[in-house]
DNA sequence: TTCCGTTGTAATAAAGAATGATACAACAAA
DNA sequence: TTTGTTGTATCATTCTTTATTACAACGGAA
Protein backbone atom coordinates (compact mmCIF):
# COMPACT_ATOMS: atom_id res chain seq x y z
CA UNK A 1 0.00 0.00 0.00
CA UNK A 2 0.94 3.49 -0.85
CA UNK A 3 1.53 6.38 1.41
CA UNK A 4 -1.63 8.46 0.56
CA UNK A 5 -1.61 11.21 -1.41
CA UNK A 6 -2.79 13.65 1.56
CA UNK A 7 1.08 13.95 2.15
CA UNK A 8 2.16 15.17 -1.40
CA UNK A 9 -0.78 17.48 -1.43
CA UNK A 10 -0.09 19.15 1.63
CA UNK A 11 3.54 19.74 1.30
CA UNK A 12 2.46 21.01 -2.60
CA UNK A 13 -0.09 23.38 -0.56
CA UNK A 14 2.76 24.66 1.78
CA UNK A 15 4.63 25.40 -1.31
CA UNK A 16 1.63 27.48 -2.70
CA UNK A 17 1.16 29.82 0.23
CA UNK A 18 4.86 30.49 0.35
CA UNK A 19 4.72 31.92 -3.15
CA UNK A 20 1.70 33.87 -3.66
CA UNK A 21 1.28 34.94 -0.31
CA UNK A 22 2.26 38.34 -1.86
CA UNK A 23 0.17 37.94 -4.61
CA UNK A 24 -2.73 36.12 -4.15
CA UNK A 25 -5.21 35.71 -1.08
CA UNK A 26 -4.69 32.17 -1.41
CA UNK A 27 -8.11 30.65 -0.31
CA UNK A 28 -9.00 26.56 -0.66
CA UNK A 29 -10.45 27.39 -4.50
CA UNK A 30 -7.05 28.55 -5.15
CA UNK A 31 -5.37 26.06 -4.25
CA UNK A 32 -7.70 23.09 -5.27
CA UNK A 33 -6.86 24.55 -8.94
CA UNK A 34 -3.01 24.32 -8.69
CA UNK A 35 -3.39 20.95 -6.65
CA UNK A 36 -5.92 20.02 -9.19
CA UNK A 37 -8.35 18.56 -6.58
CA UNK A 38 -11.49 19.51 -4.76
CA UNK A 39 -11.80 22.31 -2.78
CA UNK A 40 -12.75 19.81 0.24
CA UNK A 41 -10.02 18.00 -0.05
CA UNK A 42 -8.23 20.90 0.72
CA UNK A 43 -9.75 22.81 3.27
CA UNK A 44 -9.62 19.39 5.14
CA UNK A 45 -5.95 19.00 4.87
CA UNK A 46 -5.62 22.55 5.66
CA UNK A 47 -7.74 21.98 8.78
CA UNK A 48 -4.59 19.15 9.48
CA UNK A 49 -2.12 21.07 9.14
CA UNK A 50 -3.71 24.05 11.54
CA UNK A 51 -4.13 21.63 13.81
CA UNK A 52 -0.11 20.68 13.89
CA UNK A 53 0.03 24.44 14.19
CA UNK A 54 1.82 24.59 10.97
CA UNK A 55 -0.55 26.82 9.23
CA UNK A 56 -3.46 29.17 10.25
CA UNK A 57 -6.62 29.69 8.33
CA UNK A 58 -8.66 32.84 8.22
CA UNK A 59 -12.50 31.95 8.43
CA UNK A 60 -14.73 34.74 7.09
CA UNK A 61 -12.27 36.75 4.96
CA UNK A 62 -10.36 33.81 3.55
CA UNK A 63 -7.44 32.38 2.78
CA UNK A 64 -4.00 30.59 4.20
CA UNK A 65 -0.97 31.44 5.77
CA UNK A 66 1.72 29.44 7.36
CA UNK A 67 2.41 29.65 11.03
CA UNK A 68 5.71 28.83 11.73
CA UNK A 69 9.39 29.63 10.24
CA UNK A 70 9.68 27.57 7.24
CA UNK A 71 13.17 25.70 8.65
CA UNK A 72 11.03 24.97 11.37
CA UNK A 73 8.82 22.71 9.50
CA UNK A 74 10.02 19.45 8.64
CA UNK A 75 8.60 16.60 6.13
CA UNK A 76 7.79 14.78 9.00
CA UNK A 77 5.74 17.27 10.51
CA UNK A 78 3.93 17.50 7.28
CA UNK A 79 3.29 13.55 7.14
CA UNK A 80 2.51 13.53 11.20
CA UNK A 81 -0.41 16.46 10.62
CA UNK A 82 -1.69 14.25 7.68
CA UNK A 83 -1.25 10.96 7.49
CA UNK A 84 -3.28 10.34 10.75
CA UNK A 85 -2.62 6.28 11.39
CA UNK A 86 -3.47 4.70 14.47
CA UNK A 87 -0.28 4.86 16.76
CA UNK A 88 1.84 6.48 14.21
CA UNK A 89 2.65 2.86 12.75
CA UNK A 90 3.88 2.49 9.20
CA UNK A 91 3.41 -1.53 9.37
CA UNK A 92 0.23 -3.37 9.88
CA UNK A 93 0.98 -6.39 12.07
CA UNK A 94 -1.61 -9.05 11.71
CA UNK A 95 -4.09 -8.81 14.83
CA UNK A 96 -3.85 -12.25 16.43
CA UNK A 97 -0.72 -14.62 15.91
CA UNK A 98 -1.45 -17.88 17.52
CA UNK A 99 -0.29 -18.08 21.28
CA UNK A 100 -0.42 -21.75 20.72
CA UNK A 101 2.25 -21.64 18.43
CA UNK A 102 5.93 -20.85 19.59
CA UNK A 103 6.56 -18.97 16.61
CA UNK A 104 3.05 -16.94 17.07
CA UNK A 105 3.58 -16.60 20.82
CA UNK A 106 6.92 -14.85 20.06
CA UNK A 107 7.03 -13.41 16.85
CA UNK A 108 6.74 -9.38 18.21
CA UNK A 109 9.74 -10.07 20.68
CA UNK A 110 11.14 -11.14 17.37
CA UNK A 111 10.13 -8.67 15.19
CA UNK A 112 8.99 -5.15 16.79
CA UNK A 113 12.30 -3.55 17.27
CA UNK A 114 13.07 -4.76 13.57
CA UNK A 115 9.82 -2.81 12.27
CA UNK A 116 10.70 0.07 14.87
CA UNK A 117 14.25 0.51 13.02
CA UNK A 118 12.79 0.77 9.44
CA UNK A 119 9.98 3.18 10.17
CA UNK A 120 13.18 5.18 12.34
CA UNK A 121 14.73 5.57 9.29
CA UNK A 122 12.44 6.85 7.46
CA UNK A 123 11.55 8.46 10.05
CA UNK A 124 15.18 10.46 10.01
CA UNK A 125 15.44 11.02 6.61
CA UNK A 126 11.68 13.09 6.67
CA UNK A 127 13.01 14.95 9.59
CA UNK A 128 16.22 15.98 7.61
CA UNK A 129 14.44 18.11 5.29
CA UNK A 130 12.26 21.21 5.77
CA UNK A 131 9.85 23.69 3.62
CA UNK A 132 12.66 25.96 3.77
CA UNK A 133 15.17 23.81 2.11
CA UNK A 134 12.30 22.63 -0.62
CA UNK A 135 11.53 26.72 -0.83
CA UNK A 136 14.56 26.83 -1.86
CA UNK A 137 14.21 23.78 -4.55
CA UNK A 138 11.69 25.30 -5.60
CA UNK A 139 12.87 29.26 -6.33
CA UNK A 140 15.52 27.30 -8.35
CA UNK A 141 12.87 24.91 -10.64
CA UNK A 142 10.25 27.79 -11.07
CA UNK A 143 12.45 30.34 -12.59
CA UNK A 144 13.36 27.61 -15.58
CA UNK B 1 -2.21 4.64 5.33
CA UNK B 2 0.05 1.47 6.61
CA UNK B 3 2.02 -1.44 5.08
CA UNK B 4 -0.33 -4.11 4.89
CA UNK B 5 0.21 -6.78 6.91
CA UNK B 6 0.99 -9.27 3.70
CA UNK B 7 4.72 -8.31 4.87
CA UNK B 8 4.73 -9.15 8.58
CA UNK B 9 2.82 -12.24 7.22
CA UNK B 10 5.30 -13.38 4.96
CA UNK B 11 7.99 -12.76 7.35
CA UNK B 12 6.38 -14.72 10.46
CA UNK B 13 5.43 -17.27 7.51
CA UNK B 14 9.21 -17.71 6.80
CA UNK B 15 10.34 -18.07 10.20
CA UNK B 16 7.90 -21.00 10.50
CA UNK B 17 8.85 -22.52 7.56
CA UNK B 18 12.50 -22.56 9.19
CA UNK B 19 11.33 -23.40 12.68
CA UNK B 20 9.53 -26.41 11.70
CA UNK B 21 11.36 -27.45 8.56
CA UNK B 22 12.45 -30.85 10.53
CA UNK B 23 9.73 -31.19 12.37
CA UNK B 24 6.33 -30.98 10.26
CA UNK B 25 5.16 -30.78 6.83
CA UNK B 26 4.56 -27.08 6.84
CA UNK B 27 1.67 -26.61 4.99
CA UNK B 28 -0.39 -23.25 3.93
CA UNK B 29 -3.23 -24.76 6.78
CA UNK B 30 -0.62 -25.00 9.26
CA UNK B 31 0.86 -21.90 8.23
CA UNK B 32 -2.26 -20.25 8.64
CA UNK B 33 -2.95 -21.77 11.99
CA UNK B 34 0.26 -19.93 13.37
CA UNK B 35 -0.71 -16.63 11.91
CA UNK B 36 -4.00 -16.76 12.38
CA UNK B 37 -5.53 -16.49 8.81
CA UNK B 38 -7.35 -17.93 6.35
CA UNK B 39 -5.34 -20.79 4.52
CA UNK B 40 -5.89 -19.07 1.36
CA UNK B 41 -4.24 -15.80 2.23
CA UNK B 42 -1.10 -17.69 2.90
CA UNK B 43 -1.25 -19.85 -0.17
CA UNK B 44 -1.44 -16.04 -1.79
CA UNK B 45 1.35 -14.89 -0.03
CA UNK B 46 3.53 -18.36 -0.79
CA UNK B 47 2.92 -17.40 -4.13
CA UNK B 48 4.56 -14.15 -4.53
CA UNK B 49 7.24 -15.19 -2.11
CA UNK B 50 7.90 -18.31 -4.96
CA UNK B 51 8.04 -15.67 -7.61
CA UNK B 52 10.27 -13.82 -6.30
CA UNK B 53 12.45 -17.25 -5.68
CA UNK B 54 12.23 -17.27 -2.06
CA UNK B 55 10.65 -20.25 -1.40
CA UNK B 56 9.47 -23.32 -3.19
CA UNK B 57 5.82 -24.97 -2.74
CA UNK B 58 5.59 -28.27 -3.57
CA UNK B 59 2.19 -29.13 -5.70
CA UNK B 60 0.33 -32.27 -4.89
CA UNK B 61 2.55 -33.85 -1.63
CA UNK B 62 2.28 -30.17 -0.24
CA UNK B 63 4.55 -28.32 2.11
CA UNK B 64 7.19 -25.36 1.79
CA UNK B 65 10.50 -24.76 1.88
CA UNK B 66 12.90 -21.74 1.34
CA UNK B 67 14.65 -21.46 -1.30
CA UNK B 68 18.47 -19.40 -0.41
CA UNK B 69 20.56 -19.06 1.76
CA UNK B 70 18.50 -17.16 5.00
CA UNK B 71 21.47 -14.83 4.83
CA UNK B 72 20.70 -14.07 1.09
CA UNK B 73 17.22 -13.07 2.18
CA UNK B 74 16.92 -9.57 3.04
CA UNK B 75 13.36 -8.14 4.36
CA UNK B 76 13.71 -5.47 1.64
CA UNK B 77 13.70 -9.15 -0.54
CA UNK B 78 10.34 -10.03 1.12
CA UNK B 79 8.74 -6.37 1.01
CA UNK B 80 9.27 -6.01 -2.63
CA UNK B 81 7.93 -9.60 -3.02
CA UNK B 82 4.70 -9.02 -1.71
CA UNK B 83 4.29 -5.53 -1.73
CA UNK B 84 3.53 -5.04 -5.29
CA UNK B 85 2.37 -1.75 -5.73
CA UNK B 86 2.95 -0.32 -9.35
CA UNK B 87 7.06 1.12 -10.18
CA UNK B 88 7.89 0.56 -6.35
CA UNK B 89 6.63 3.89 -5.15
CA UNK B 90 6.57 4.30 -1.64
CA UNK B 91 4.62 7.76 -1.85
CA UNK B 92 1.05 8.32 -3.71
CA UNK B 93 1.91 11.36 -5.61
CA UNK B 94 -1.61 13.43 -6.69
CA UNK B 95 -2.27 12.79 -10.08
CA UNK B 96 -2.82 15.76 -11.93
CA UNK B 97 -1.22 18.89 -10.59
CA UNK B 98 -1.98 22.14 -12.69
CA UNK B 99 0.58 22.91 -15.36
CA UNK B 100 -1.08 25.96 -15.79
CA UNK B 101 0.59 27.07 -12.55
CA UNK B 102 4.25 27.64 -11.74
CA UNK B 103 3.77 25.92 -8.85
CA UNK B 104 1.81 23.09 -10.29
CA UNK B 105 3.95 22.54 -13.00
CA UNK B 106 6.95 22.27 -11.51
CA UNK B 107 6.22 20.17 -8.07
CA UNK B 108 7.31 16.90 -9.43
CA UNK B 109 10.87 18.35 -10.52
CA UNK B 110 10.44 20.12 -6.69
CA UNK B 111 9.68 16.97 -4.69
CA UNK B 112 10.49 13.77 -6.41
CA UNK B 113 14.18 13.20 -5.43
CA UNK B 114 13.19 14.36 -1.57
CA UNK B 115 10.46 10.79 -2.23
CA UNK B 116 13.18 9.24 -3.60
CA UNK B 117 15.57 9.56 -0.92
CA UNK B 118 13.00 8.99 1.91
CA UNK B 119 11.95 6.07 0.10
CA UNK B 120 15.81 4.86 -0.39
CA UNK B 121 16.68 5.53 3.53
CA UNK B 122 13.70 3.08 4.17
CA UNK B 123 14.93 0.50 1.82
CA UNK B 124 18.63 0.46 3.09
CA UNK B 125 17.48 -0.23 6.29
CA UNK B 126 14.99 -3.15 5.43
CA UNK B 127 18.11 -4.07 2.88
CA UNK B 128 20.27 -4.05 6.35
CA UNK B 129 18.56 -7.40 7.67
CA UNK B 130 18.24 -10.68 6.77
CA UNK B 131 16.05 -13.51 7.53
CA UNK B 132 19.11 -15.39 9.17
CA UNK B 133 19.64 -12.28 11.34
CA UNK B 134 15.94 -12.53 12.01
CA UNK B 135 16.34 -16.01 12.51
CA UNK B 136 19.41 -15.54 15.50
CA UNK B 137 16.34 -13.26 17.41
CA UNK B 138 14.23 -15.98 17.45
CA UNK B 139 16.36 -18.64 18.73
CA UNK B 140 16.88 -16.43 21.63
CA UNK B 141 13.46 -15.60 22.16
CA UNK B 142 11.65 -18.90 21.39
CA UNK B 143 13.36 -20.34 23.82
CA UNK B 144 12.59 -18.36 26.83
C1' DT C 1 -27.53 46.00 9.40
C1' DT C 2 -27.34 43.16 5.13
C1' DC C 3 -24.64 41.07 1.59
C1' DC C 4 -20.94 38.23 -0.10
C1' DG C 5 -17.24 35.22 -0.30
C1' DT C 6 -15.08 31.82 2.42
C1' DT C 7 -14.34 28.30 5.88
C1' DG C 8 -15.66 24.19 8.62
C1' DT C 9 -17.95 20.13 8.43
C1' DA C 10 -21.50 16.73 7.63
C1' DA C 11 -23.38 13.50 4.51
C1' DT C 12 -23.13 10.62 0.69
C1' DA C 13 -21.21 8.21 -3.19
C1' DA C 14 -17.90 5.79 -5.81
C1' DA C 15 -13.72 3.39 -6.39
C1' DG C 16 -9.99 0.55 -4.86
C1' DA C 17 -7.43 -2.47 -1.69
C1' DA C 18 -7.30 -5.75 1.95
C1' DT C 19 -8.93 -9.67 3.91
C1' DG C 20 -12.08 -13.63 4.60
C1' DA C 21 -14.32 -17.46 2.83
C1' DT C 22 -16.00 -21.15 -0.39
C1' DA C 23 -15.24 -23.98 -4.11
C1' DC C 24 -12.90 -26.87 -7.13
C1' DA C 25 -9.69 -28.40 -10.80
C1' DA C 26 -4.82 -29.79 -11.05
C1' DC C 27 -1.48 -32.37 -9.02
C1' DA C 28 1.72 -35.88 -6.58
C1' DA C 29 2.31 -39.73 -4.07
C1' DA C 30 0.65 -43.75 -1.72
C1' DT D 1 -7.97 -44.78 -7.46
C1' DT D 2 -7.79 -42.41 -3.29
C1' DT D 3 -6.15 -38.75 -0.38
C1' DG D 4 -4.32 -34.49 0.93
C1' DT D 5 -2.65 -30.32 -0.87
C1' DT D 6 -1.86 -26.49 -3.99
C1' DG D 7 -3.25 -22.88 -7.35
C1' DT D 8 -6.70 -19.95 -8.44
C1' DA D 9 -11.24 -18.08 -9.37
C1' DT D 10 -15.12 -15.94 -7.35
C1' DC D 11 -17.71 -13.45 -4.18
C1' DA D 12 -18.53 -10.86 0.13
C1' DT D 13 -17.16 -7.60 3.52
C1' DT D 14 -14.85 -3.98 5.46
C1' DC D 15 -11.91 0.07 5.26
C1' DT D 16 -9.75 3.96 3.25
C1' DT D 17 -9.40 7.33 -0.09
C1' DT D 18 -11.16 10.74 -2.89
C1' DA D 19 -14.98 13.39 -5.03
C1' DT D 20 -18.99 15.98 -4.52
C1' DT D 21 -22.94 18.56 -2.72
C1' DA D 22 -24.80 21.17 0.72
C1' DC D 23 -25.10 24.49 4.16
C1' DA D 24 -24.43 26.77 8.68
C1' DA D 25 -20.94 29.80 10.77
C1' DC D 26 -18.11 33.50 10.14
C1' DG D 27 -15.73 38.13 8.96
C1' DG D 28 -15.39 42.08 6.51
C1' DA D 29 -17.36 45.44 3.21
C1' DA D 30 -21.03 48.08 1.64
Amino acid sequence: MQISSRFTIAVHVLICIETFKDEYKVTSEFLASSVNVNPVVIRRILQQLKKAEIVEVKRGSGGAEIARDLKDITLLDVYNAVESVEDGQLFHFHEDPNPQCPVGKNIHKIMDHRLEDIQEAMENEMRSVTIQDIMEDAHKNISL
